[in-house]
This record gives structure tokens, sequence and C-alpha cells, in this order.
DNA sequence: ATTATCTATAGATCTATAGATAATGC
DNA sequence: ATTATCTATAGATCTATAGATAATGC
């Protein structure tokens, strides 16, 4: 049953990404080892020769999908800016839209696991930070405002207005209230067009 | 081993008190009905006297800290109206302050638990929905704009920043960055003070 | 007599490991 | 010969229930 090199590099693949999804949809304690490795086409028992703990694999899987979205942003804002429109503001939108609240498993980490994420330990907690960081300046180089105090403030106010946005019209159970939550951030925000797409 | 009615009633208002609490800290997965009836004095079996599932105590829980974060906001406001200030930039303030941050047990369900929650069942997300729906008129009747709609627009963008900001400050492992969000949250939502208390 | 709580346990599930298997790669 | 994966299982933990116990309240 062992493979090729390259088989076992792209097993390890697999699982990272079944992982990062499967964590944001069903939470950390919401999905086993077991369950996880069958979405990656495996058996249990193979996951520690990947990975040495559960605990590892959720701070890999954590940058994993942290990484994803930084990936994503940065081409709606190329975008974005080739049509000559704001880059920061299509972020915003695409971050404030019903289809990121409707696909938590492919969505910010942060929206889905940041609550979790203050629960675990240092594994965890140092790849959120990194990403957070990243995401935070990647935001502060759009923001257009002057000083790099104003940009730095503005991309982490914005942050987490989207972040608690999304939170919130993921918890509650009206979509009217949901799709309130969403549009009134949007608004604050200023941004150009209702979030809807 | 039987008690008085009144005993009965005051041990299942204990056993609500530790889950609201517990759960805030620990996650609805991290921690067990055994270990939560040790907490509140009572031994394991006793439980489902009280309750018929952990889910419905997970949902009467939400409610609980939901309806008690109402009553502090209330009282916050209350204590700045008195003071001449603005009842809004108090209840934000305090609500972005490091003491807040650090007791997550007694603070906000939603930045908490919010994430938990949206993957919940219905029991959870109704008590869920119903408090957050609570808070935004509660905020709404103080947001100084004129129209109503605006009001409310205030309120849910707001609450919105705030639940974001914390979920961010709790995840993030660095104290400088965390308390930067809370700051910069602070300065976006033009609070007079420092965050800090 | 009723019933709130206790002890003990059933049944399910979860992480992690041990040993077997079979394909790779020297 | 090495090793990636598989099957099987140990050990821990968790929800929920059954039956015993002892104090309340008619």
């Amino acid at each position: 049953m062992k493979v090729s090199k390259e088989q076992m590099a792209e097993n390890r693949e697999r699982i990272l990404d079944a992982a990062a999804q499967l964590f944001r949809e069903k939470g950390f304690d919401g999905i086993g080892v077991a369950d996880l490795m069958k979405s990656a086409g495996l058996t249990h028992g193979g996951f520690y020769g990947h990975f040495a703990s559960k605990d590892e694999l959720m701070a890999q899987a954590s940058g994993r999908a942290l990484e994803r979205l930084q990936s994503a942003w940065a081409a709606i804002a190329r975008e974005a800016t080739e049509r000559g429109q704001d880059p920061l503001a299509a972020i915003e939108t695409a971050y404030l839209s019903p289809r990121h609240r409707d696909a938590p498993g492919q969505g910010c980490l942060l929206a889905a696991l940041g609550g979790d994420a203050a629960r675990q330990g240092t594994a965890v907690r140092q790849a959120v930070t990194e990403g957070v960081r990243a995401q935070v300046e990647g935001l502060a180089t759009l923001a257009p405002v002057r000083t790099k105090a104003a940009r730095r403030q503005r991309a982490l106010a914005d942050y987490a207005s989207l972040v608690g946005a999304m939170v919130l019209a993921r918890a509650v159970d009206d979509e009217a209230l949901s799709n309130e939550i969403l549009h009134a951030t949007a608004v604050s925000l200023r941004l150009p067009e209702p979030a809807s797409r």
C-alpha cells in the first residue's frame, strides 16, 4: 500500500485542504481525524504519518486557510484596479456578500473559527496571529488615506467590522436580519454598491 | 437526597449560570455535562432532571448570557447619562476594554460563541437571534442620529465592529497587536477616551 | 408517597498507536 | 530494504439512562 513520494506529498496537500474546509464548516471539534481522512480519500491510521497530532493539523490548516484568502483578496484587488475601481471597496463588498456568508468552508478563517482559535494552544494561535498580521498589512496598502498610521488604523477597524458582521450574519437564524447586518456594515464602510452579489 | 422545591429552583439557576460562564470560556464542546455539574456543586446524573439534553442547556444558557449582558449595558448607559456623558460611547468603550477581552466568561456571547452558534441547531440559533435583535434595538435607541432608519443602521454596524474587534483581539497571540485592534476600532467609532480601563 | 439527586454503567465516539501489508526506490 | 498506508484496537471521554437512596410535602 505504499505510494510514491509525489503521491504522498499530494495526499498531504489533500488532507490539508480538506481540513481547512471542514474545520471552517464544522469547527475544530466538529470533525474527527477519521472522517477527515475519509474526506481526503484515505484511512484513519494513515494520518499520523503526515502530522504528529490533530493539533498540528489544526495549526497548519488554519495557516492554509489564511493564505488562500489572502490570495483571493489579492486577485479581487487586482481585478478592481484594472477596472479603475477601488480595490479595498471591492474586497469589502465581496466579503460582505451572502455568497461568502453561505460558504464558510471557503471563507474567512477568523469569521468561522476566530472564537475557537482564542481557546486553542500556541500552535494555532501563532498561525492565526501571523495570518491576521499579513491580512491587516495587505488591507493597509489599499486604504485610501494619506498617512501610514491612518492606513493601518483603517485596515484594523475595517477588518474588525467585516469579521463581526460575518459572525453575526451567520449566527442569526433570520435571513432578513442577516442581510440587514451585512448591508448596514456595507453602508458604514461607505461601499458604493449593495453588498449583495 | 431530595431537596426542597426552592432549593431545586436555585440549583437549576446555578447550573444555568455555570453553563453560561463555562460555555463562553471553553466553547460548547469544551465542557462536558459532568464537569459542568461539578462546577455547580452537583453530580452528573442529576442534570437530566433539570434539562432534557445538553442542547437545551446550550440554548437556555445562551439566552441567559445575552440577558445578563443586556442588563449590564443598560446599567452602563444609565450611569453615563447621569454623568451627562454619551451612553452609547460608554457601552462601546467598556466593550472594547482589555478587561472585557480578558474575561470572556462574563462577556459578550457573540464574541465568545458566535462562530459556534452558527453551527448549532434551531434552539441555540433562535435564542441567539432573539438576543441579537434585543441588543440591536437597545443600541439603536441610544444612537445620536436623527432618523429611526439611521439609528438602526448605526446600531447594526457598531455591533458588528464591536464583535469583530473582540473576536480578533482574543484570537491573536500578541498583546500589542490585540490592543492595537481594540484601539483602532475605538478610534473608528469616534470614542472620546482610549479604550483601556 | 413522591421525587430530586446520587452511583454506576451502557453505548457511542474520538485520538493515538501497534503491527501487517504491499508498493517504491536504492 | 524501506516505508506509506491499512486494519484493528487500546484508552479516554462524553451523553444519556437505569435503579437506588433519602429527604420533602401531602
